[in-house]
Order: structure tokens, then sequence, then C-alpha cells
DNA sequence: TTGTTCCAGCTTTTT
DNA sequence: GCTGGAACAA
């Protein structure tokens, strides 16, 4: 056979981790030195050269999005289907067995996952039906901490509180959460993990079964497992040695949402006889960006120790910048983007990287002003719109009328009169009778409970779901889903809304029951769900699959978390502050450092020409004027790395003049030698001014404070002679 | 039931 | 300083 093709574009240390036989191995794998590839090229090896069956075949992602890359990879490879091999998330594989033996798993076969906004909701329910004080006991607060617990693999009865008062409620609060969570028929995104693991650790033959089925199970972005999802795979894979994880230390980020890089460690001890191979050729960046790179990441301790090279050649420099302020950071930003763009870049090879969403802001508004075309990522998804979530909850609640979620989110929406009074009590009664809200409705009219008017306006919510019901039986799946929109009223209701707001909802229901009509219903053996209750689960698990499809020419704007994975020619990463990046709430948890540290070489990684790094001098943060120092990454940075700029004020004799003409066209409010006072620094000199209109800037030595250029319309400067 | 006002909160995000 | 959610009034 011919197995060349596989290999023979492949470096040595990719080709040592494609060939090796079958065992154990840990693939450090640096940004950019071609990790899917090495996924891809592996199974593709196995299959055609050790004649692996695809059938047994294992491989996991984090996102839907690497699932679908690696798969589409291996097809092409191989040049045949592979629907027989298991490729997805943590999620959606875990998804795929729990749904497989729901009734093992103590689960009803129609249950639905639901996503954070739902489990918050649920919490947010809860406590007000066990009387809790939400300003006390903060909703968001006891999410997070039932999740971590989820993630570390424990449930309720494993904890105990040891008279601790906090931890006592939280418990109190965890287990009433389960007992919900298992009336509704529903499952959150750490459960299907929990769960999944549960059950094949307590389950003997499904867990031999699965044993024998997987003999090859790869692991993509290990570094961000958690817990329980390192514990899965060991059951899987344990005694087996069968187990092929890529991964970086470097690039762990995701700490603060359970990964474990400790997990590589574990890996270490679990399987002695590992073979380790490190990634450690660049094709992505040139040889200045990587020496930042890999500096800055030395500052680290505790790395498995991995230095990123490239035969390509230096290139340029990494320009630093340092703004007065925000907008004047986004100003520079967005000039230079227009320099790139004249000189032939594309829009889509431009990213703006920043630590948090609020910084997209600044750079927003003057691309909006510069008419540049740009895109947002992160924000709202589509399938976490309000109006799908309605949309979505009908079809959930027809497919189990106890998913109580479901049942609060649509009662009365659109309106239909039935009030606070008459839910208020209907929940009552269904905690005290420890049934859902459904039954609760039934119970109550049977009674007589009701007032007419609060009876009436019930049970014509009962007849449109039996109606809706009996009118979806027959038919396709988009047309279920376009009825309900009609039936409910929804799209009434949302024709009353204001114009632009209903209008684009009303567009949004409509581009749901065209993803419906597109849905590819995964038929696999064993699948025994309906084509409903698929397009539910797929609607949650993979809710930021339709955002991404847009291919449009536009400068990316996006968080440094949100570009893992990603690459561009030309990349600037903004707002290097303390405070900002790192982080404030790191800045004294030296593991918290670190990951901010990692997130930083994360954001080096991504440029593969030019990089830009700026940072602002007085930044207006929440309402409030600060005036951070430089983040400590850069002087991490080797100074021989980087190029400073003064913007419009640089070192040619033809920019000075430039500048030399724009200083007499400033508004002649401050000379040299004036003395000044400024709310911060306190008193100072005025040495020099450059700059126009907005642009207007000074230098002034301060008596405190030393040299600092400063905005004139942002100083509030106060003159002393 | 709707519109207004007030008030807390405020890193990162996928599933 | 802005935003989203909750409380409140009409």
């Amino acid at each position: 056979m011919d197995v060349s093709s596989l290999i023979n574009t492949l470096n040595d240390a990719q080709r040592r981790a494609v060939t090796a036989p079958s065992k154990a191995m840990l693939i450090l794998a640096g940004a950019g030195s071609g990790k899917t590839r090495v996924l891809v090229h592996r199974i593709a090896w196995q299959i055609q050269v050790e004649g692996l069956s695809p059938h047994s075949i294992l491989a996991v992602t984090f996102t839907n999005k690497a699932a679908h890359e690696m798969r589409d990879r291996v097809e092409k490879l191989l040049k045949f289907p592979t629907q027989a091999m298991w490729i997805g998330t943590f999620h959606g594989l875990a998804h795929r067995i729990l749904r497989r033996h729901a009734s093992e798993a103590q689960l009803p076969t129609t249950f639905q996952v639901m996503d954070s906004d739902d489990q918050l909701r649920v919490i947010k329910r809860l406590l007000k039906s066990m009387q809790i004080d939400d300003k006390k006991w903060p909703p968001k607060q006891i999410q997070w901490f039932i999740n971590a617990q989820k993630d570390e693999g424990l449930r309720a009865k494993h904890l105990s509180h040891n008279g601790d008062f906090f931890l006592e409620q939280m418990i109190k609060l965890y287990q009433a959460y389960e007992v919900i969570c298992h009336r509704s028929g529903l499952v959150d995104f750490a459960e299907l993990l929990l769960k999944a693991h549960e059950l094949l650790r307590d389950t003997p033959e499904l867990l031999i079964f699965y044993r024998q089925r997987f003999r090859q199970v790869h692991v993509d972005e290990f570094q961000d497992t958690n817990k329980v999802q390192y514990a899965w795979l060991r059951l899987l894979t344990e005694g087996k040695d069968n187990l092929f994880i890529v991964g970086d230390d470097d690039q762990s980020i995701y700490g603060w949402r359970g990964a474990q890089i400790v997990n590589i460690f574990n890996f270490q001890s679990d399987y002695p006889n590992h073979e380790l191979i490190r990634l450690e050729q660049n094709y992505r960046s040139t040889a200045h960006i990587l020496q930042a790179a890999n500096q800055l990441i030395t500052h680290n301790s505790n790395r498995m120790g991995k230095e990123l090279w490239t035969d390509s050649g230096a290139g340029e420099l990494i320009s630093l910048y340092s703004a007065f302020n925000e907008r004047d950071e986004a100003y520079f930003v967005i000039d230079r983007i227009q320099q790139w763009l004249e000189a032939g870049t594309l829009k889509k090879e431009v990213a703006i990287l920043y630590r948090s969403n609020a910084q997209s802001r600044q750079f927003e508004e003057r691309l909006m002003t510069e008419a540049i075309p740009y895109r947002v990522y992160g924000g709202l998804r589509f399938f976490e719109r309000a109006e799908i979530k309605n949309a979505l909850a009908y079809l959930r609640l027809l497919s189990n009328r106890n998913d109580d979620p479901s049942f609060e989110r649509i009662i009365n929406t659109p309106t239909r009169g039935i009030g606070t009074r008459t839910l208020d009590s209907l929940r009552e009664f269904a905690k005290d009778q420890q049934i859902s809200l459904w039954q609760a409705t039934e119970r109550r009219i049977n009674e007589n409970f009701f007032s007419p008017r609060a009876a009436n306006a019930l049970k014509k919510f009962q007849a449109l779901m039996q109606d809706l019901e009996t009118q979806l039986q027959e038919s396709e799946l988009y047309e279920k889903v376009k009825l309900v929109g009609e039936k409910s009223g929804l799209i009434e209701f949302y024709k009353k809304e204001k114009e632009d707001r209903g209008e684009a909802r009303i567009e949004n229901l409509e581009e749901l029951v065209n993803a419906a009509r597109a849905f590819d219903y995964p038929h696999e053996e064993g699948e025994t769900l309906s084509d409903l209750d698929m397009f539910l689960a797929h609607a949650t698990l993979e809710s930021g699959e339709m955002q991404g499809a847009d291919a449009d020419d536009c400068i990316q704007l996006m968080t440094l978390h949100s570009a893992k994975g990603l690459e561009f020619k030309q990349v600037f990463m903004v707002g290097l502050e303390e405070g900002l990046f790192p982080s404030g709430r790191s800045i004294e948890d030296v593991a918290r450092l670190e990951e901010e540290r990692r997130l930083c070489y994360v954001g080096i990684t991504r440029a593969m020409e030019k990089l830009c790094i700026s940072y602002a001098e007085s930044r207006r943060l929440y309402g409030k004027e600060s005036y951070p120092s430089p983040s400590r990454f850069l002087r991490e940075i080797p100074k021989d790395c980087l190029q400073e700029v003064r913007f419009r004020a640089n070192i040619s004799q033809d920019t000075q003049r430039h500048t030399a003409k724009k200083v007499i066209k400033n508004s002649g409010l401050y000379h040299k030698g004036d003395k000044i006072s400024h709310a911060k620094f306190g008193a100072g000199t005025i040495l020099q001014l450059e700059g126009e209109g907005a642009h207007e800037k000074v230098q002034i030595k301060f008596r405190e404070s030393g040299l600092k250029w400063l905005m004139v319309a942002y100083a509030k400067l106060e003159r002393l002679s």
C-alpha cells in the first residue's frame, strides 16, 4: 500500500507521532505546529496502514467547529465517508451515549439538554420557591458552585459542609436543583459529562462494550480537559494504553472553567509507558513573533517546556504603541489598518484582539466612521436569542410536558392573561405535590380550583398544546417549527413589537424554520430519538453553529479567548495594561496570573506576519478615569523584538515637519512652559505640544509623577500660571 | 400589562 | 458609564 501521501508532507516529529505503534502518546504541540494535521494523519494512518476499522475510532474535541474540521479533513485524506467514526465534542459524545442508554442512566428517553441560560432560570425559580433571598445568595454564584462540583465529579451527596453555613446552604440548593432537573427530564452541560462518566463507571457491561469498540481514542486540546472528562477518557482506555492526546500546556486558558493542566501530568503517571513528542517547529509566525512568545512564557513556572522555532525569516519587528487613552488607541489601530488595507491586505486577515468584550466599542466606533466592514465575534448566538428560545420552548414542551423551564418560558408568552398570581399558585402546588407545572395545571383545573377567568386562560393554553400536538404528528420537522411559530401566536406577538425589533425577530423565526429544513438527522444504528428531539438537542449543543457561516471580508474583532485556534496575517493586541491585561482579578494570584500570561502567549502566536501591541496611559473604565501602568507582559517581551511607534511624530524628518505644522494649528490654549495642575498627577510644567483637535496633546513634567503625554481634551488640566 | 425608573454589577466562554 | 433586570406606578 502506498502510504507515502500520509507522511511525506510531515516533518520529523510529526511523522514520529503519526506512525508510532499503538500506545499511549502525548503530543505536546506548540501553537502553529500542525497539531490538527498530526491528529488527522494519525487517524488516517491507523485506518489505512494498521487496518483499524473506522468504527473503532473515537476522537474528542472541545468545540463543534474543531470536530467538524477534523471530520472534514480525515474524510478528505481518506477519500471515504467517516460516519462510522465517533468524532465529536465531549458533550456531544456524552449526549450520544446517554441517549442510547437512557434507561441505564435513569433518564427519560426524551430527556433534553438545557443551556446555561435555562440553568440559571431554574436556579432563580428554585430560590424563589424556597424563599431564599437572591441578594444574599446570588443565582450566578450558585450556578457556578453546582457546575464546579459537577466538573469535579461530585454530587450533592458527596459533599459535606462541616458546619460551614455557606457550604451547607449551597449543598442544600445543589440537592434541590438535582431534584428539579430529574423531575423535568433536563440535563445541563456539566451533567452530560458527569452522567456519562457515572454510566460507564457503574455499568460494567457497557464499559466493556465501549472499551472493546474504541480501539483508539484521540483527544484534541487536552490541556482543557476537566476532572470528569479525564476520568471518562481514563475509563475507556485504562489498561489498554490506546490514548493519543494532543495539547499545549502553554495554551491552557480555561482554568476558570474547570480545566486542569494537571491532567497532563496525571496522564504521564497514569500511562507510564507513554511516549512524549514535542512539536516545536512553527509554520505560522515570523521569528520575531516567536521569540517574543517564547520569552514571555518562560516567566511561567511548572511548564512542560517547549520552544517554538521557524525556518522562515525573522520578519518585521513587533510594533508597540503607547496611546494617550482608549480613544487614541482606537484611532491609531484603525489608522494603521487603513495603511495596511491600502497596501493590499484583505480585511479578514486583520484581527483586533482584546481582553474583555467591553473594549470592542471604541474600535467599532472608529471602524464605523471610517466605513470599514468589521465583525465582532462572541455576543448572542442564534439559538440563544429570546424569540428562538421561545419557539424552541413550545417544541420542547410538546415533546415533554414536564419540562418546567419551558413551561415557565411560554405559559404567558405571548401574553394570554395568565398572571403571576395564577402562576405562583401553580408553582406552589407543583412543589407541594412534587409534580410538574403541567401536571399541576391539569389537577388544579380538574379540582375547579381557579376562578373562571384564570381557568379559562389555562384551558386555552392546554388546548393549544393539544392542538399543536395533533397537527404536528404527521408533519415534517420544518413544518412543525413553522406551525408552532404561527399557532402559538409568537409571530403575531412580535408583529406588534417595535418595527425593527419585531421584524428582526420574525426573520429569525423564519431562519429557524430554514435551519429545521436543513437539519441533517444523523441516522445511525441504535438511534431512538425523534427528529424533533434531535433537532432540539442540536440547538442546545451546537448553538454556535449558525453564526460561523459567513466568510465575508471584514476586520475581525474578538477576545483573546475566542482567538484561540485561529490565525491572522496581522494582529493587533490592545489594552496591554495592568488591571486590564492581566486582569485586575488575576494579579494577586500566581496561578491566575500565569493563566493570563498564557492568554498573552496565545494572542502573540495568532499573528503570522505583523503584530502590533498597544496600551493606553489613561483609560475610562466603568465610568472612572484610570491611569494604569503598562502591562508587565510588555517587560517580559525582549526589547529587540519590539519597535516603539510614536504616532504622527516619528523620527523621519518629513513627519516632524508635518507635526510642526500641526502644532501651530492647535487650540493655543497652552504653551511651552505653562504651569498646570492635573486632578491625579498634581502640578507640572508643559514641555511640548502636538496634534490638533481631538488629537491635541501635551507633554508635561509633573513634580510628583514624572513625564507624561496627555490628551488636552481629556486631561482636564487647570492652569496655574 | 405596560412603560418607566431605579439599581446593582461589571473578565474570559463552550458545551 | 452603561446595561439589563427588577420593582414600581398608572
